[in-house]
Order: structure tokens, then C-alpha cells, then sequence
DNA sequence: TTATTTTAATTGAACAGTCAATTAATAAAA
DNA sequence: TTTTATTAATTGACTGTTCAATTAAAATAA
């Protein structure tokens, strides 16, 4: 069996065993049985490759914000207009779901135990902060700065908030392209300076 | 120590623990242990009055939602214009916050676990369309049908994607007040037909 | 090539701890 | 006494972690 090299291999096997076991059975029932048993792997290896089960866990949302990110940045590398940008970034925010819905359930239970887990929180913060910057940086090319924090603010928490709901009501597919159009259509709106 | 008639006592007692010790701890590591050693309990009075643990985080959770629906009831039991009707709903929505610091991790928690349990899913899809339709019914008495369908789903998404926000990145108190009154901003902007 | 040694990769059983639940016993009130 | 309320002790299943043993690829020597 021992070929060399097999670290990051391993690592991105449990990493999605993680993300499939969290989706289907949730934080609380996901042990290192669980996991391991998904990747097809023994439960020795998660504390060789990750020092324990909290490490794994980490990683897991390390790898989920990274994903993020890079969906964003692959959006958005071509020059475009600050419209365009917005819309991708309402895109981005929503994509997480459509390529992986194993990975929907996974970002509430992360979200929710970050209130009590340090390190999780902090990268809370950072993916908090990271789509509220993102809003504001464009906004900022249509109006006012003041302005722009504010429709940063407002079109944040309208993003969140569509995702959240439709999360929560195990929305379907088309469910979830509408709730997405709301989103889109209300960044439009704050663009226009209606909504504010 | 036996008198009667504590059922109602110590129900009460129980669920109170169980909203202190989720909010200190987290759902994953509440106990029977930590609930009942934080009401000054034993561990087997939570099998006795609630036949487990299960049954006692589902009475919890019913608490909540009880709270949520009488801080709403109270506050639009006067006669109201439709108007003050849904500032007082982005007030109930927000209050759950402010009036008892340990329920709102509780909230969280709970939603997240509502994804892998049959139960708590039920309670969520009940709150989730109380919200929507409670401001529904308002928004209906200002305009069309089909536009206060979708204004509704708006807020409904931005009351609680501000909540959301501001739990997760442990506002203050000001901060909260701050997210509240930007989910009231926009409730009115779509009374005027500009954010819609 | 072939034989031998080395080393990275992996296993799974053992361990100490914790869990929810149950039990029998106890104490007070009716 | 009987009923209600409660506890303390116990159970067995399950937890994450550790680590000695095993495997087979890779490196070296013949």
C-alpha cells in the first residue's frame, strides 16, 4: 500500500469524507468512525494527517472558505464593471451550494458551533468581513462612501439572510435560483439608490 | 424535598438550564450532566419529566418559538396601522436577542441541528413561515398581492440575514440596535414601493 | 537482474474517559 | 400506607487518542 506522496491525497479524502459525513449525519453524530469509514480509510490515520479529530474539523472549513474565495476570484479576474462584480459576488455566495450541496448543511453546523469554538470564529470573522469588503469595494465606484457602507451592510445581510432561509427550508434547486434572483435583483435596486 | 405539584416547577427550571448551559457551551457539549448540574438537579429528573434528553432540547426549542410568537402577540394586540404591525414584527424578530443574551446561541444552534432532526426541522418550518406570513398579511394591506408576496420574502430575508450577521460576529449591544434599525429602514423603504 | 535493507504509509486493538439511560433506594407529603 | 418526587449508583455503548505491528513501495547493494 505505501506509495510516497500520499499526503495531500489522503488529506483531500478526508476532507470530503468530513464534508459527506457532516452533511448527511451533522456535526454532533460525525466522529472519527464516521469519517474514516467514508474515506475507506482507518480511523488512526485522521490523527496522522490532522493531530486529531478538532484539526480535520478546521481544515474542513478552511477548505469550504477557500472554496469561496477562488469561486469569487475566478468570477472576477477579468476587468468588468462594478455592476457585474456585484452580481458575481452575489453569484459566488450562492454557488457554494449548487456544485456541493453536501456542503450547505456542513457551513450552518460550522457557523453555529464557531460561537463556541475559538478558532472556528475567527475564520467566521474572516468570511463575514471578506463578503462585506467585497460589497463595499464596489459600491464605493457608485456612490458615496457613506453610502457604500451602508448598501454594503444592507446587501449583505440580504445575501445571508435568502441563503439562510433557504437552507433551513431544504429549498429545492429552483427554490434557490429564486432566492438568488431576490438577492440579485436587490443589489440592482441598491445600485439605482432606491433601496436605501 | 417531594412536594406536589412540581412538574411545572421543574419543567421550567430544566429548560432554563438547558438555554444556560447551550449558550455557555454549545449544543455538541450539553449534557444531561450540565444541564441538571446547572439546575441543581439530577441527571435522572431529565428522563423522568421529559422521557430523555431529546425531549427536553425539543421543549427547549418550543420555549423559544412560544417567546417569540407572545412577544409578538403582545406588542399587535391593540389595534395598530400596518405599518407599526410590521415595525413591531423586526422588533419581535430582534428582541429574542436583547431581552435574554443565552437564547441567542441557543437559536443557532438549534437551526443547525433542525437539518439532521425530523423534530426540530418541523418547529423551524413553522417559525420560518410565521415570519414570512405575518408580514404577508401586513404587506398585503398596502399593496398588491404578488407585490407584498415578494416584499414579504425580502424581509423575512433581511431580518434575519441582520440577525444572522450579528450573532455570528458577537455584536454589541449597540450593534444590535444598529442591525435593527437598518431591518426597519428597509421594511419601510418597501412600504414605498422603492426597494421592491 | 535479483536480493536486501530502509522507510513511508497504514492499520486496528487497547485505553481512559464520557455519554444517556436505567435502576433501586430514599424521603416527604397525602 | 400509599403516592409522588427525587437521588445516587450503575450500566453498557461509544468517544478520540495512542501506538506497536504490518504492509509494500523505494532505495541500495550484489
Amino acid at each position: 500500500m505505501p506509495k510516497v506522496g500520499m499526503e495531500p491525497i489522503r488529506r483531500q479524502q478526508l476532507i470530503e469524507a468530513t464534508l459527506e459525513s457532516v452533511a448527511e449525519v451533522g456535526l454532533h453524530a460525525t466522529t472519527i468512525n464516521s469519517i474514516s469509514k467514508r474515506a475507506g480509510l482507518s480511523s488512526g490515520i485522521i490523527s496522522h494527517y490532522f493531530g486529531g479529530k478538532q484539526g480535520l474539523i478546521e481544515a474542513t472549513v478552511r477548505f469550504l472558505l477557500n472554496s469561496l474565495k477562488t469561486s469569487l476570484i475566478s468570477k472576477t479576474q477579468q476587468s468588468c464593471s462594478a455592476e457585474e462584480r456585484l452580481m458575481f459576488i452575489v453569484e459566488a455566495n450562492f454557488s457554494v451550494i449548487q456544485q456541493q450541496t453536501s456542503s450547505t448543511k456542513t457551513w450552518l453546523s460550522f457557523w453555529a458551533q464557531s460561537m463556541h469554538d475559538e478558532q472556528l470564529h475567527r475564520l467566521q470573522t474572516v468570511n463575514a468581513k471578506r463578503l462585506y469588503s467585497n460589497l463595499a469595494f464596489s459600491f464605493k465606484t457608485l456612490m458615496p462612501q457613506n453610502d457604500a457602507k451602508r448598501a454594503a451592510k444592507l446587501a449583505a445581510g440580504m445575501i445571508d439572510g435568502l441563503w439562510l432561509r433557504a437552507v433551513l427550508s431544504k429549498a429545492t434547486e429552483q427554490e434557490f435560483k429564486q432566492a438568488e434572483q431576490l438577492a440579485k435583483h436587490y443589489v440592482s435596486s441598491l445600485i439605482s439608490s432606491c433601496g436605501a
